[in-house]
DNA sequence: CTTGACGCGTTATGATATTACATACATAGA
DNA sequence: TCTATGTATGTAATATCATAACGCGTCAAG
């Protein structure tokens, strides 16, 4: 069963199983899962959100990292280079990828309730979204779609 | 025939046309173009492209306006709102509504060689994004869809 | 002719992101 | 082991994007 934030679910063996797949992912590729980075991915899961890049700053220095910018964009690119995250354009943040190692276009959910971001399987608005472009004669190479709107758990009146 | 950035036109009557439709969605709303408001619509349609605001500002100031960037940010804000010009997230820019009155809910085509932006048709889109959506009871109130690619000038060797 | 809504101008500040350079650390080759 | 090399981290400074808050001028309704 896939890691499903709008769902119930066992969040610590959630996390773990992403840290694995992370982990493995990065070995096969030969990239260093350093202590900053680690940790930075480690804080961006602790929530099924998006958190700003300042954010996660406040949490590294306030455990003895550098509390300079450059400290977070740094591992927060890595991370998204190396697939482990993703960049919310909508939000000038990042979160946690839930699928590493698994090619993917994600279109990603946000609730504008509980900020809650999830990955959506895209291939086929990406499909969608390669033919309208080649109706025009353009060729995608990167595309980001992101939607906001209700998550279950907000939608319905608790 | 519609506007259409990624082939020759002739842009004077194409800016001119996206203006006409433009004053009378406007009327229809009872909104009101002023000076700041119509001229940063016309800088934005000088070129297919996206504007950052401190660029408006910047042409805007030049002429006489305010320098500050409230007055570009308030002028874009208010384009946007009724639809005659769009935000891309990707770039932190505007650029201006290629169909406005029409309802439409696009996506944008971004060519990375000529910065070009163009919008596309995306009902398809919106309705595979919103089906993805659905299957994980999400509901799609608003969706941001951006393609980076090349546009068929930048493809082909010229 | 007042009043109230709106648009514009300005100051100040906040939020996001990058450049540039210095320091430390890991590791492979001599 | 020693050192050279590439990579990672730390820091200062600055660039870029965006908003809050306030005051003034205009214009139309009452």
């Amino acid at each position: 069963m896939d890691p499903q934030p709008f769902h119930d679910h066992d969040h610590h063996q959630c996390s773990d199983a992403v840290m694995s797949q992370a982990e493995a992912s990065l070995a096969a590729s030969g990239a260093r899962l350093t202590p900053v980075r680690r940790r930075v991915l480690e804080i961006l899961l602790e929530a099924h959100r998006a958190m700003g890049a300042y954010d996660v700053l406040q949490r590294l220095a306030a455990e003895g990292y550098g509390n300079q910018p450059p400290v977070a964009y740094r591992a927060l690119d890595f991370l998204v280079e190396h697939g482990l995250a993703h960049r919310i354009q909508r939000l000038n943040a990042f979160a946690a990828c839930m699928h590493p190692g698994e090619a993917h276009a994600p279109a990603f959910l946000i609730c504008r309730v509980c900020d809650t971001v999830a990955e959506a399987p895209a291939a086929p608005v990406r499909a969608a979204l390669d033919g309208a472009a080649a109706d025009l004669g353009f060729t995608v190479e990167r595309a980001s779609i992101e939607a906001l709107g209700l998550c279950p758990a907000c939608r319905e009146p608790s």
